[in-house]
DNA sequence: TTGTGTTTTACGACCTCC
DNA sequence: GGAGGTCGTAAAACACAA
């Protein structure tokens, strides 16, 4: 056979395992020190000939057994029956199996690793999501506590404005009081004032009349 | 060339369903 | 109880920067 062509199909797969340096939970569980928990226990993973059923899975090179890589063909066929559906009945199976060649372990070993890849790709997505969603979140609460900045500034600006204005009105009543008869309206027009142009609310215009002296008291003790 | 990270193939343990 | 699923991992293959 040519080398080449065997290279594209199989590849060295030891026939000494690194199950024989098996892995962290393999051993008895004493040695992991930790009662409580159940520790899986890692078989030695066998020879890659002792499941193969037909000598192609099994080709040697140089005394190593060769695993065997799937070709574009393989690769492709696979993909679009993964594509139609992602479960595998065993009747699917045989036949995928039969068309490509393949042992039909080795059919049902790549369904279960496309499965993997292709649930760890919806979750990628998901997250991504999730993620644009939650950024999105994060902008709008920016945005509402910067308007709740700004609004609290306008309140403050605001009620300096009333206590300035209330203060002059009754500076300048209490002069008057003894030398005029007229009432407060009459001297003066009601006093109108605006919050900063610049602002993009409907904020109500406060305007001097006899509710508000009347509610002074209440106002004085808001701005304390 | 070599070290390192990623992908692919394969397996063991465990779980669920019929 | 067996078939087929997921999950976690080993190890080979591959990609690529230094």
């Amino acid at each position: 056979m040519d080398q080449t062509v065997l290279d594209s199909q199989v590849y060295p797969y030891t026939t000494q395992p690194h199950s024989q340096c098996i892995t962290i939970n393999q051993i008895d569980g004493s040695s992991s020190g930790e009662g409580s928990k159940p520790v899986k226990r890692r078989r030695k993973r066998r020879s890659r000939g002792s499941s193969a059923t037909n000598e192609e899975d099994v080709a040697t090179i140089g005394g190593m057994l060769r695993k065997r890589k799937l070709t574009d063909e393989q690769m492709n066929m696979l993909e679009y029956s993964f594509e139609n559906e992602h479960k595998l009945e065993s009747g699917r199976k045989e036949k995928i199996a039969r068309e490509l060649g393949l042992d039909p372990r080795q059919v049902a070993v790549w369904f279960q690793n496309r499965r993997a890849r292709w649930k760890n790709k919806k979750l990628e997505e998901e997250y991504a999501k999730l993620k644009r969603q939650h950024d999105t979140v994060l902008l709008g609460q920016c945005h509402l506590e910067s308007q709740i900045l700004k609004l609290t500034e306008q309140v403050s600006e605001a009620q300096n404005e009333i206590r300035k204005l209330s203060e002059r009105l009754v500076q300048e009543t209490s002069t008057n009081s003894s030398s005029s008869s007229l009432s407060v309206e009459a001297n003066y027009a009601p006093i109108e004032f605006e919050f900063s142009p610049d602002t993009n609310y409907s904020i109500p215009f406060y305007t001097m009349d006899n509710n508000y002296l009347q509610n002074m008291e209440y106002w004085d003790g808001l701005f304390v």
